[in-house]
DNA sequence: AAAAATAGATTACAGGTGTAGTCTAAACTT
DNA sequence: AAGTTTAGACTACACCTGTAATCTATTTTT
């Protein structure tokens, strides 16, 4: 698995927005959260293009930029690594964790519900 | 929230398997899936204890470790982080996703119930 | 055309991380 | 008592990370 930091992956996050995008698009994205100066982004593109999670076309001067993997794909992985390290790979005692916590809502226990029934149905 | 790199939290972890316990006996219960050096071990016991996350007593020459919070409450905190930086916040995409890439298993499925309605008889 | 802005490439630099090795004093062996 | 082992303390060192600054070539502006 490709492994991001923290900032390469908010970089990477700012681009599945919207792709392909160049850089200065990506800069202005990340604009509002973040107190990035621009050539701290250009760094992170960098590192994301040396550790293949990006690819780009040359457009003139500039580059434009294309995610090699989908948003869905990489936290799916990360998902999955994270389970396993701190949950033996079971998911239920992470989502047990939120509930004993008071983090859940009513909202979340119907779209877990919701989840559960389209595995069932998946299932026959 | 106490920030632990991977190989500091396994070490902690080894620790959460019964405490008090000294180095020696950390570095044993490590032995089984690590290959790691005992130096390597110490190294890290020294990092967790500057971190805050152990505290010892001297006993003798040597020092008897206890970390400075239970499991639950680490794993807890590092799985909303994690929620929040990959879903939002959400739980129930994470779990969607499972769902979809086939990684879920029926147990998992009767568990996440069972989670489900615990939550919703504690509400009442 | 000369000056200024801008794109990406290269360099910087402190703090974290994995992975030990060396130092020093105490405890155990012979 | 002298030698050896062992505990923790301190040191090492390359690579990763956050966070840019500087360099160089091109484009845009005046």
């Amino acid at each position: 698995m490709i492994e991001l930091s923290k900032a390469e992956f908010e970089v990477l996050d700012a681009l599945w927005i919207n792709y392909p995008a160049n850089a200065s698009q990506i800069i202005e994205r990340l604009s509002n959260d973040k107190q990035w100066h621009e050539k701290t982004i250009k760094t992170l593109l960098g590192r994301l293009v040396k550790k293949g999670a990006l690819s780009y076309e040359k457009d003139g001067r500039q580059y434009i930029y294309t995610p090699c993997m989908e948003r869905a794909e990489y936290t799916l992985k990360e998902s999955q690594n994270f389970v396993e390290r701190f949950f033996s790979g079971r998911i239920a005692p992470l989502v047990s964790g939120f509930a004993k916590s008071e983090k859940l809502s009513q909202q979340d226990i119907n779209e877990l519900k919701k989840v559960i029934d389209d595995w069932e149905k998946n299932q026959k």
